[in-house]
DNA sequence: GCGACAG
DNA sequence: ATCTTGTCGC
């Protein structure tokens, strides 16, 4: 599934026939989600194949012309030659909107919310804590996980690369990161691990934090710099009168699984009082030598 | 026109 | 997160 989404982004662009347009958000619509519109840019800015792939005849959703890769300009002519103008800075042309389309992004919405019916949000056990990073160029992603004792001594390094299957979307994250986390996490007993990301905090209850526990079935912690559910009521975040998580600072803290809300704050704390531990030292990994 | 926008 | 092909709301 989530190996689709480049897919389907161009089988989308290439549906668009001569003479017309169409808009990064109707395509991200096509997709199954139109918050995935700077998505849909990201992917064909580095589309593979420029000519099969028509991502000239995509613009902005008011008809400004949009970026493209090669200059504007180019872009600008590529449409003249195809009977599209573009005059003070709109295109002139009849937008497509007939797509055919598996809307990977809605099947990857109901898969959300099948997993955050078994997130569990109790204590469970572990004897060691870790943190995990990605960091990207193009499609080309590093991941890092780093496992440390009680004590924030560092047990074992694990670093690995795979080609993103996704572009960034957002409420989508833990999709595009999951792979290389399973890759990574292979092998590791109790462990709970901090994610760079939300838990429940998250608008199908089901962020990368969340993914990512379910999938080595251990606790697992969200950590983010921005809440994408909820509102802030002093340090505690609600959604619908219940508690989804925690503001401390400028970093929301949720749950992800096996971890109740008090644990989920109590180790967090403890963590970000030492310059994040594991997660800071994911970061620095998974960002040098991003070429194998 | 500027900030949001998980990363 | 990267190094810029978005959209919306204020």
């Amino acid at each position: 599934m989530v190996e689709e989404v480049y897919e389907e982004i161009y089988s989308l662009v290439r549906q668009i026939p001569e003479g017309m347009v169409s808009t990064y958000k109707r395509v991200a619509e096509a997709l199954g989600d139109p918050i995935a519109a700077r998505g849909v840019a990201e992917a064909l800015s580095i589309n593979p194949r420029p000519i099969d792939v028509p991502c000239h005849r995509v613009v902005h959703e008011d008809l400004r012309i949009g970026g493209f890769r090669f200059g504007v300009e180019e872009k600008k002519s590529l449409l003249g030659k195809e009977g599209v103008s573009a005059e003070n800075g709109a295109v002139r042309a009849e937008i497509f909107d007939d797509f055919k389309s598996g809307m990977v992004l809605k099947r990857m919405q109901a898969q959300q919310m099948e997993m955050s019916g078994n997130v569990d949000l109790s204590d469970g056990d572990f004897d060691l804590i870790g943190g995990f990073d990605v960091s990207y160029r193009d499609r080309f992603a590093k991941g890092a996980l780093c496992v440390m004792n009680r004590r924030l001594e560092v047990i074992e390094l694990r670093t690995g690369y795979a080609l993103s299957s996704m572009p960034y979307i957002p409420t989508y994250l833990g999709f595009r990161e999951l792979p290389l986390f399973e890759k990574l996490s292979e092998g590791l007993e109790g462990v709970l691990y901090f994610i760079d990301g939300n838990g429940i905090m998250h608008p199908r209850l089901c962020g990368s934090a969340c993914m990512m526990g379910l999938s080595a079935d251990s606790p697992a912690i969200g950590i983010a710099k921005s809440r994408l559910l909820g509102t802030v009521e002093g340090e505690a975040v609600f959604y619908e009168d219940r508690q989804i998580g925690w503001k401390r600072g400028n970093t929301f803290i949720s749950p992800g699984n096996r971890v109740t809300l008090q644990t989920s704050l109590d180790l967090a704390e403890g963590l970000l009082g030492h310059g994040a531990g594991p997660l800071r030292m994911a970061h620095r990994l998974a960002r040098i030598n991003r070429q194998p």
